[in-house]
DNA sequence: GGATGAATGTTAGCTTGCTAATTATTAGTC
DNA sequence: GACTAATAATTAGCAAGCTAACATTCATCC
């Protein structure tokens, strides 16, 4: 039982791989007041040349617009984002960053950046193009068998943001 | 913004492989009634040979103690599984399956390695063996990273159940 | 230009994770 | 043997995700 075959690590492995990463950020990111998803919101901000709305920021962390409008209420009540009424859509708020956040967030992207460097430091180039290039596929594949029986995909904005993804 | 680097997809990547491989085998168990995170436990105590308390049931999921106990309220309540006072620790429960839980385990597991088989298929087996060979390097310098300043590791009971852990 | 349908944000309520503090029991120390 | 420390399970309260149902506003179609 302690021997698993490699196809049955691989599942394990890339749901640790996945949390671990999350935790180390977690915990560096702590000292700024920003514990567990808070700062992506505002690393999302951050990186968007252009203003989001409410829908377009939960598309681009891949979270329900509910659970968007719970994180902004904090966030905003923190002095971290601001609310404003969009000029050309009265049902709709553009999410900006205040300047606090914009100091925030140079911060976090190096403590990403060099997170990231750290965690893949035992592999090499050709390794992580390797893994990168393997893992894509079974995305792919994911998607495709998550959305057996599902509506068509959907607007093509958010790889503005970050990539495509789900839903 | 949309071209990114290896590196940089490497998180994103992972985070999305996990997540959609278990929306798929949610997906796929939900006519059992067991959605979300209730199988899991129901095959970790599946596989275990002996008995489990509820701390090494915990272990074994990488959950709280606290966290598991209302699930486990849930579970017996839904009477899929019992506790059972521990006859050498009046302080211990060990938790047990019922006969329903035992028969929906063995569709559970065909499910898991059903999917397991179709996700992973656009791969090669080389390139699985690569892989997670690759992502257990990357999950050894994580634990490393995670556990900076923390007290030393602890029981080495778990990998009777499932595989090493972090804590 | 008025009715219908879609989209935006919100509220309410559920799930499931967490930490901190409590209780009962066991183990260890003097 | 009694006191102290550690351990098993629990409770209470918070965090952050979800779906369903609503109000408001926009867009579309006669």
């Amino acid at each position: 039982m302690t021997a698993q075959c490699p196809e049955q690590s691989f599942g394990h492995l890339v749901r640790d791989v996945s949390t671990l990463w999350r935790e180390i950020v977690d915990r560096r990111l702590e000292p700024l007041g920003l514990s567990a998803a808070r700062w992506q919101p505002l690393v999302v901000l951050y990186r968007a040349n252009i203003p989001l709305t409410q829908t377009m920021l939960a598309g681009a962390l891949d979270i329900e617009a509910p659970s968007l409008v719970r994180l902004l209420d904090r966030l905003s009540h923190d002095g971290w984002v601001e609310r404003r009424h969009c000029p050309q859509d009265r049902r709709a708020y553009h999410v900006v960053l205040t300047d606090k956040a914009m100091d925030a967030c140079a911060d976090i992207e190096q403590v990403l950046a060099e997170t990231r460097r750290e965690v893949l430091g035992s592999l090499t180039p050709h390794e992580i193009v390797a893994c990168v290039d393997a893992l894509e596929r079974v995305r792919q594949r994911a998607l495709h068998l998550r959305h057996d029986g599902d509506p068509p995909p959907e607007s093509p904005l958010q790889d503005v943001l970050r990539k495509p993804r789900r839903t």
